[in-house]
Parts: C-alpha cells; structure tokens; sequence
DNA sequence: TCCGATCTATTTTTT
DNA sequence: ATAGATCGGA
C-alpha cells in the first residue's frame, strides 16, 4: 500500500485523514470534492477499515460506479466492490426490498415513475370528479412529492390546519383525500413512489429499532456527496443511520445547489453544525480546474447571492482567454454562431469534439443546436432530455416485464392490456376499475376472477381478458427458469409489439424498433454481466441474472447514468443541471436572457432567483480553459416571436473579463481573428461592430432580399428563402393565415413553410 | 371499439 | 411547433 495521501494538498490531507467523527467539507466548484471522498475511502479501508461497512451516497448512480473503480484501483484490491455505494433512492430501494415486507411490502415491489403518478394522479382526479382544470395533475404531484418529502403522511396533511387552509384558499381542499387515495391505489398496486423510497425508509428505521440498529451497525462510515442537493427525508434517515457510531463525512457546496425545487434544503448544511457541535469542518479552496478568468467571474457572479456561506475560491492556474459573449439576433443564428464557433476552434487548435459542451436552461433549447451543429458536420450529442425508458414503447414493453414480476402493477396492467390492441376497450376496462374499487383487490385479481364475478362485460371481451391473464400467466411461469434476456426475447415475440411497430414505416417506427432492440441489447448486456456481489456478503444467487434483477435496476437509471462510449468522440449538449459535476475544456453556455435565465418562473422570490444563480454559477464553472456566452434577441417560443433581453447575469461578471459581444460572421474563418485582445468596454456596450469584410457581405445579401406577396404563389414557381437558398415549389396547401407550401431546395431538401411567416421571395 | 380530426397545453430543472 | 388528449363519427 503506497501512500496515496501524497497526492493531495494539505486541506485535501487533513479531510481525508481526520477519518472518525462528524466531518463536514465545504468544497469549491473544482477543488477536488470528488477526490477527497474517494480517498477518504481508500484511507478507511487502508487503515483496517471492512468496505462492508461503509455507505457512500452519491448523487448519481455514475458517480458511485465512478467512485467504485476509482477505489478500488487506488486501494489495489477488489476489496473496494463490497462498499455500498449509490443513490439515495437506490440505497433504500435496496433496504426496503430486504426489510419492505414490514411494512406489507413484497420484495418485488414496483418503482412508480413521475409519468406513472401522473396517471394515477389523473384516474384519481376523474373518479372524485374534480375539475382537471383547477386540479392540475402536476401540481398535485407536486404536493404531495413535497409532503412527502418533508416525511408528511397523507394523515398528517389533512389534519394539518395551515395545509387545509392554504389548499381551500386556492380552491383545492380535497387534495389531502387525493393524497390518501393516491396512496391506497399505490399499496394495492404493490408499488411506491420515488418520495415512498425515502418515506418508507424512514418509516422501517422509526418503527423497527432492530432493522434500524442492523444498519447502524453495518455502516460504521457514512459519506455523502453532493451534501447540500439533500431533502429534509434524506437528512433525517441520515441522521437517524449515523446516530450510533457519528461516523459521517458530508461533502457539499452551497453555491452549488441547484435542486430546491424538488426539495432540497440548503439548511441540512447549517443544520450539520447544530446536530454535531463537535465536527470537524474543512474548507476546500483551491481550485484546480478553471482559468483564472473563469475562476474570478464566477466569483463576481456568486457574490450577488445573499444567502450564502462566504469563501474564497482561487486557482493557480494561468488566466486564460477572455469570455466571449455572443450576440445574435434570432434563436436561430446564435445556434449558427456557436456551431460555428466551435468549428473554428476545433480546426485552429486542433480540439476533439468532447472538448466541447453546449449548456442551456431548457431541453426545449436544443432543437436549433442540433441543426447548426448538422449543418456543420459536426457530431454531437444530446445528454438527457427524454429519457430513453420514457419513450412510449419502451414503456409498453417494460409494462409487460413489470406485470410479470408484479401482477398487481395496475400502471403497468393498463398500458399492457391496452396495447397492442385486443379489443378490451374503455369501457370494459373501466367496468373492471368498479369491480376492483368495490372488492378491493387489484385489477390483476378481478382479471383473473372475471369469469365467475357478475359484471355487464360482454362475453367475448371476457374471453379476450380471460387470454391475456393465460398469457401474463404463462410468462410468470418462466419467471426463475429462464433469465432475463430469454424471457424478454420471449415475452417480446408473443405480444407483436415489434409486429405492430412494423407497420409503421416512417422514421420514427423505424427508430422505435431500434429503441426496442436497444432495450433487449441492454438486456443481454445485463445477463451477461458479472454478478454484484450481494447484499448481505454473501453470493447465495451465483446462478442465473432475472429479469426482476434488470427490472429493480432499471427504474432507478437514469440517463445521465448511462456509460459513456470511449471511443465516441460528440460535441455534448445538455441542460445545466444534467452537467453537474462534470468538465469540459470549452463551454458554451446559450440562451443568457432575461425570463429565459434566469426563467420567467423565478423572478417572484428572492430565494428562487438566488438558486438561478447558482445555476449559472455551476454552468460557468465547468469551464476549464474558455468560456463562451450567448443569447439571442429574439426567440421563438411556444410558436411565435418574443423579443428578449439580454439576462442580468451577463452584467454580474466584471467586464474585464468579457470580449467585447460580436456577431462572428455569418461565414468565413472567424477563428483566425484573435479574440484575446482586451476591449474597450465602453465600445462594447455601443451595437454595431466594424464590420468585417465577410460581415459586410452578409449584411448586403439580407438587406437585397425583399419578401414578396406569397399569395399568388403556385406550384412550380422558383422562390428564394434567406436562410435555405432556392428552391422549387412543390405544393401549396390551406388558406388565409394557415397557407403552407411545400418547397424542395437545393441542399436543404424538402422544407413546410407557413407563408405567413416564412419570407419567400419568387423569382419565376 | 377504433380511428381520424381537432383542440390543448406545453417550456424549468429530475431521483 | 408539436405531441398528446379529446371528441365525434364509422
């Protein structure tokens, strides 16, 4: 065992090294958090400690594989595989599968997704008969996700006064009886939700001082990353999980917490210190990731936030580029300027594409990336977004898998039994709702009973349920005799969900059975793997890898858990959040305009514009060598035009740092200017730039493009188009405002324009 | 029961 | 703009 503590600093050390005893570390935006907890590990097990007995909480699965490898190689031992480490919710999903049954349920239980509480939430709403439209399915989510997780009971918020009253003030009372119905719908179904995973959790350890004290006594060394993204849920299991040993080491940065509102509590922070008077605290400072530039303007842009806990963040690093901020003046052409930029500084420095990321606010915001980046060969890649197991068919499929292994999944019972369609309809399947309704049971049970109960199903629908019970029926049968691709490939094949799929011939049909075989490769993948080594230490399932197995793994991941391909070399496009934790040689973070980001939504409170604050201060500080800003002066958004302000925070950063804002020309070499020079900041706030010689050029052929009268326009007519060139007409359909025509152009292809907005020009 | 046409809300972020 | 939901007719 070498000494691995000569790779750190002395702040870094002195972390790692003070191993027993509450410990918090405040950690800077790149100053090696990670680091220090991994080998804070690394030191515990060094030391003597069993890996068995440490917990480490990360805030993605990826970050805990990460950690895992990382260890064990800096231990050289594979001893480092049996520390638990994972998610919240992956951790306690784990617990409540061993220990659930004390609290009525199976180890099978099904994980519900937001998207199946929302139909559950819906089929709830209906049923009571209450307005969709005042209750807004989301918004009830949302109350109860946050009692929830603030370890409210559905009891406990009906007869909570202040909640009553401000839930009948806004006109919603019955939310309390939603919440107790929501909840009774998910026991019968043998499911919980993603709060349930934290609730129950601490509803074992509460009420089961044995199962608490087994744990206590496992996890001798608990370690938290991402300390200040936890909830109240997750403080107080916490708490409750280190009270014996108070061997807990919290890792986090205040400035860097960006998930208040799914919850988090900045306070768990401050809380710290009044639950462990004795902890120790250390401060990392020094970071080594960024720029001088960056470094300084993320602490320009931090200092505006009120709440928070002071620290200097330096780097000795060397300065830098300067930040660039881009200009333009449609959504459109600040997608063009970025790609473009990119492009030069891939070819003048020699840059792969990985080197660069692509930041925004909302998924929504990528769309005009993608296309830029397309027209500029250049490849890249969507990170997150809709995520692959929310696509509708894999969702169809995984229903079947998840009423295989837990036939009282009602979620997954409706959208199996739904599609592809057997002639059970709404009306036949609402009648077996009453029946479960009124007997209790879940709507598998009244399935498989439908032949001998009264019910004004008609007989050959009962005969249509009565097949698809035999066929889940028969696919349970292979449960523990097949593994899980066997039983995939099998269960696949007998409900022609790729046959139908088959039908569809479009892009998208296409793209939806390669999603399926996406789904099954990564099945196999699974099958194939080695085992993990199991709970309780010991291998007693060495044989085959379930289809359960895959099922309880899956519906924790998401995709910012998926393994990245090594030799895949994309230009990255993400949300902010999806980008914590991570780095990128040159960042580019769009969209910097008021309502936009900071979003129109958090402008009411301080605390929410605080948050939008640290959002960016996270966006910028995955920078390492250049940062670029951009924002648009006019945006599409929810389909028509909106003119925009530049965002605030563009003014928080000193200007010193900025390059003065350009519209890089529209084409030619941009990257051969150089762009390190310091500018005159006074010039930077007046509009227009020099123009280039090329800028010139651009600037003349929009200003000799006249838009002419489209509504004589008829096919075969030859038109011009500012962004795609010319281009035949193809056809013309609709009239007055809705007027459309389908025009094919050189080099862009065929292309829909509303002509009320699409500016033709006709030239024969 | 199924299918197509029309209407509608969506755009904040996610375990 | 667009996907999903809803409604009405076959």
């Amino acid at each position: 065992m070498s000494d691995i503590l000569t790779h750190l600093n002395q702040a870094q050390k002195q972390a790692v090294e003070c191993s027993e005893g509450p410990v918090m570390i405040i950690a800077g935006a790149g100053s090696g958090k990670t680091r220090a907890l991994t080998y804070r590990i690394a030191h515990l097990i060094n030391t003597g400690v069993d890996p068995f007995n440490i917990l480490a909480l990360t805030f993605t699965n990826k970050a805990a594989r990460e950690m895992k490898n990382r260890v064990i190689s800096l231990i050289g031992s594979s001893e480092g595989r049996n520390v638990w480490m994972g998610t919240f919710h992956s951790v306690f999903a784990k617990i409540l599968r061993i220990d659930g049954n004390n609290l009525g349920y199976s180890s099978n239980f099904t994980i519900y997704d937001t998207d199946d509480s929302k139909r559950l939430i819906k089929s709830i709403i209906t049923d009571f008969n209450l307005d969709p439209k005042l209750y807004a399915v989301s918004f009830v989510l949302h109350r109860i996700s946050s009692a929830k997780s603030n370890l409210f009971s559905a009891n406990d918020y009906i007869n909570d006064s202040e909640i009553r009253a401000a839930d009948q003030k806004s006109g919603k009372g019955m939310i309390g009886e939603i919440f107790q119905a929501y909840n009774a719908r998910l026991r019968r179904s043998d499911a919980m939700d993603f709060d349930d995973l934290l609730f129950n959790t601490n509803l074992l350890f509460r009420d089961y001082p044995e199962i608490l004290y087994k744990y206590q006594h496992k996890f001798r060394y608990v370690l938290v990353d991402e300390y200040q993204d936890t909830n109240h849920a997750q403080y107080f299991i916490l708490k409750k999980l280190a009270a014996l040993h108070e061997n807990i080491c919290v890792v986090g940065d205040d400035a860097q917490s960006i998930y208040a509102f799914r919850g988090a509590n900045i306070r768990n922070i401050l809380n710290f210190k009044n639950d462990y008077p004795d902890h120790k605290l250390f401060r990392l400072e020094q970071n080594y990731r960024s720029s001088k530039t960056i470094v300084k303007a993320a602490n320009n842009i931090i200092a505006n936030n009120k709440d928070q806990i002071r620290k200097t963040i330096w780097t000795d690093n060397d300065d830098g580029e300067l930040i660039t901020l881009l200009r333009a003046k449609s959504d459109q052409e600040e997608a063009t300027l970025v790609a473009n930029s990119i492009f030069g500084v891939k070819m003048s420095q020699q840059r792969k594409n990985s080197d660069f990321v692509i930041l925004y606010r909302t998924n929504a915001q990528s769309r005009n990336f993608e296309e830029a980046l397309r027209k500029q060969n250049i490849p890249y890649k969507i990170y997150g977004g809709l995520s692959f197991y929310s696509r509708k068919e894999i969702k169809d499929l995984l229903a079947y898998f998840r009423l295989v292994i837990n036939p009282h999944d009602e979620e997954a019972f409706l959208r199996a039994i739904n599609y592809p369609a057997r002639g059970i309809g709404k009306t036949s399947i609402e009648r077996l709702q009453v029946i479960a309704d009124q007997n209790e049971k879940s709507l598998w049970d009244v399935a498989c009973q439908i032949n001998n109960l009264n019910s004004e199903i008609n007989r050959p629908t009962i005969a249509r349920i009565m097949d698809f019970a035999i066929m889940i029926r028969s696919f349970k049968a292979m449960l523990h005799t097949h593994n899980a691709f066997d039983l995939a490939k099998h269960i696949t094949a007998s409900v022609n969900i790729i046959k139908e799929l088959k039908e569809d011939d479009s892009p998208e049909g296409i793209s939806r059975i390669e999603n399926i075989e996406e789904l099954l490769n990564a099945i196999k993948d699974f099958t194939t793997r080695e085992p993990e080594p199991s709970l309780d230490g010991n291998d007693e399932q060495a044989g085959m890898k379930l289809l359960s197995e895959f099922m309880s793994e899956v519906s924790l991941i998401t995709d910012a858990d998926k393994e990245d391909k090594n030799d895949a070399d994309y230009v990255l496009l993400m949300t902010i959040h999806a980008a914590k934790g991570l780095e990128f040689p040159y960042v580019y973070v769009v969209g910097l305009e008021e309502n936009l980001f900071p979003s129109i939504q958090s402008l009411n409170t301080r605390e929410d514009l605080e948050e939008e604050r640290r959002l960016f201060y996270v966006a910028v500080t995955r920078s390492e060598l250049k940062l670029t800003l951009s924002y648009a002066e006019s945006r599409f958004r929810w389909g028509n035009l909106t003119m925009c302000e530049p965002s605030r925070f563009i003014d928080e950063i000193d200007p010193h740092f900025i390059d003065k804002p350009r519209r890089a020309p529209f084409s030619g070499p941009s990257f051969l200017q150089s762009s390190s020079e310091m500018s005159d900041t006074k010039a930077s706030k007046m509009k227009p730039l020099h123009p280039t010689a090329s800028q010139t050029d651009a600037t003349n052929a929009n200003e000799s493009f006249e838009a002419s009268d489209t509504t004589a326009l008829q096919t075969g007519m030859t038109v011009a188009h500012q962004k795609f060139g010319t281009g035949k007409v193809i056809s013309v359909e609709g009239k007055g405002a809705d007027k459309k025509a389908t025009v094919f152009f050189n080099g862009f292809g065929q292309k829909q324009l509303l002509l009320k907005f699409a500016r033709l020009q006709i030239l024969e």
